[in-house]
DNA sequence: ACCTGAACACCGTTCAAGT
DNA sequence: ACCTGAACACCGTTCAAGT
């Protein structure tokens, strides 16, 4: 809590933190390293040192989004309410949340540019999805869910709610309609995948 | 034919078909207009006359994929085998296909950049998707699906298939496993909002 | 180890001027 | 009407040099 919180140890946090701030409201395609810099109070050849170009910070940016989506999805999973489709829903809802609240660092996630993928960012990435996938386990743990590879068996949903958040991102969806969207989604989910039949219509 | 086929009239058209090349080979972040200018033969600020700024420009490529996305679809619509089901596959399939095909267009037609949103790139896409709620009508017409507005009953299927499009883009999905998929959720798209019940679970 | 400042090759955009 | 060329203010990246 010094007066010159970098030049020090923590100019890359501080660089990443700007970043996330500039994506978050204006998007990655607006981020100028040049004006971060200028930003944190160092010289526009300062951040070189702790990411070697542009698209070394975006993957960076990326990982920490990960982590953050994975730490989000799993506080979901472990407040919700009892039942499997309880939890399900809250997962979803926790990930159409992070989706629309942080779209273009959602974006940034998903880009196909990190090509020379860091594994950093890959296993970030697969850590986050790791929730969800364990969620799907349960199901089928507890009968509820068809067995098979949970990647395979999830691959609907996940879709559905990717599209559900695009759909909101791009102004075709009011949000306030999310939160019903994603129900639906889940108990459609639930009804073609279940294992044993249990037509109960009307319940 | 000629030598020299820009310079005179069809300046706008050499560019905008340049740049609907780059744009699917590279990206729109890779595109830039004064390398369009040189690949095209003319001066860096000759495109101005055509595209006050590079938005413009990316406006102009958005509203032309909105016409070719129609125009697939509706030839999807046409030429798929009789049966409702088969209609709506065909059709979710032509979007699939679109949109992975020339992901990064579909990425610049669904940017909320275009907050300036010029009308004729709000009506381009409007007739784009009108091929599809005209195919929710048939269903309901038919009687396969439920009545409402089709903008409502068709949202989980679309997000559905813009999920799928964009999993396959970001490397989470072999595409060819897209078909399958499509067939899948067009299925159970079609269970969920079935007006009558009719549970022939083994058919 | 970490940061600075000049330099290079690019941008998008503007504008007077040419034909 | 359509295009050119110089100019301006920005970029990302590089590299010798400073502490």
């Amino acid at each position: 809590v010094t007066e010159r919180p970098y030049h020090h140890g923590n100019l890359r946090n501080a660089l990443l933190a700007q970043a996330a701030r500039t994506v978050r409201q204006q998007g990655a395609d607006e981020l100028s390293l040049r004006d971060l810099a200028r930003q944190v109070g160092v010289s526009h050849s300062a951040p070189r040192r702790h990411f070697p170009d542009r698209q070394a910070l975006l993957e960076a940016l990326a990982e920490d989004g990960f982590a953050r989506l994975g730490a989000e999805l799993q506080h979901a999973v472990e407040t919700a309410g009892p039942g499997f489709a309880a939890r399900l829903r809250a997962t979803a809802s926790a990930y159409v949340r992070f989706a629309t609240d942080d779209a273009a660092l959602l974006e940034l996630m998903f880009a196909s540019k990190h090509q020379t993928q860091s594994d950093a960012l890959h296993e970030s990435a697969e850590r986050a999805f790791s929730v969800m996938l364990e969620l799907i386990r349960e199901g089928q743990a507890a009968g509820v869910l068809e067995q098979g590879e949970p990647e395979r068996v999830g691959t609907l949903l996940f879709a559905t709610v990717q599209g559900l958040a695009a759909l909101v991102t791009s102004g075709m969806l009011e949000s306030a309609q999310l939160d019903g969207l994603v129900g639906d989604a889940v108990a459609a989910f639930l009804r073609a995948n279940a294992t044993t039949a249990t037509p109960r219509s009307k319940a």
